[in-house]
DNA sequence: CTAGTCAATGCGACGC
DNA sequence: GCGTCGCATTGACTAG
């Protein structure tokens, strides 16, 4: 089918935004999340802006029917196994957000990384997903944001080492990093990579 | 077929 | 005990 219309999900998302967000996170801190939850209800009249407009949006896009594509309601991603309904487990199926959720998401994202219970009720109904699929997607989120800069902060330190080693050869180096730094980000896909330095933490092999 | 992406699941830890 | 977190992993799906 046209495959021009097919959804984009979430790929290179920061290219949607084009803003850019990665305020040095480290602050997972019960405090800090507190304090972001508080910061949302400023955001509220958006909020109900948004809902119109994601709402009005999404009715026209989406809900493709299986043939051609990805997107799956919402409600229906996570009807999982109700083995009760028949003794059969079904498969288990995964969502895939439209390109407006996964925008709006992202907003809401670089304005705070965590929700309090109310918003997320609030944004879930706004993008008519569950509430479970908005809070899964911000954790996801999350660690997603925690392994970039991770793979930043390697790159920049493996370039620094290199740098020490040998003045020379800068453009090498740089290539070398960033080279590192997308192995790096990927490592959490990939446990055998990792290596038990005999220091009782996992770090990458390649490190 | 393989590798990559990402929503979902599982688990241990923590705060209330 | 419940809800949520970070994190690791799984499984559906796609691109090459």
């Amino acid at each position: 089918m046209a495959s021009s219309n097919k959804q984009l999900t979430s790929f290179f998302i920061e290219d949607i935004l084009s803003m850019k967000e990665e305020k040095p996170e480290g602050s997972t801190s019960t405090t800090a999340r507190r304090q972001s939850q508080l910061n949302w209800s400023k955001d509220g009249e958006e909020d109900s802006a948004l809902l119109l407009a994601v709402t009005a949006a999404e009715s026209t896009l989406a809900r493709r029917p299986a043939g051609g594509s990805c997107v799956r309601s919402a409600e229906q991603a996570h009807l999982p196994t109700d083995a009760a309904s028949g003794g059969v487990k079904q498969k288990r199926s995964r969502a895939a957000f439209t390109h407006l959720q996964v925008l709006e998401l992202e907003k809401k994202f670089s304005r705070q990384k965590y929700l309090s219970a109310p918003e997320r009720a609030h944004l879930a109904t706004a993008l008519r997903l569950t509430e479970t699929q908005v809070k899964i997607w911000f954790q996801n989120r999350r660690y997603k944001t925690k392994r970039k800069q991770l793979a930043s902060e390697c790159a920049r330190d493996y370039a620094q080492k290199s740098e020490g080693r040998a003045a020379s050869a800068t453009r090498e180096d740089l290539l070398r990093a960033s080279l590192f730094a997308a192995v790096c980000e990927s490592y959490a896909y990939r446990p055998c990579m990792y290596d038990l330095h005999g220091l009782g933490a996992w770090r990458p092999a390649v490190w």
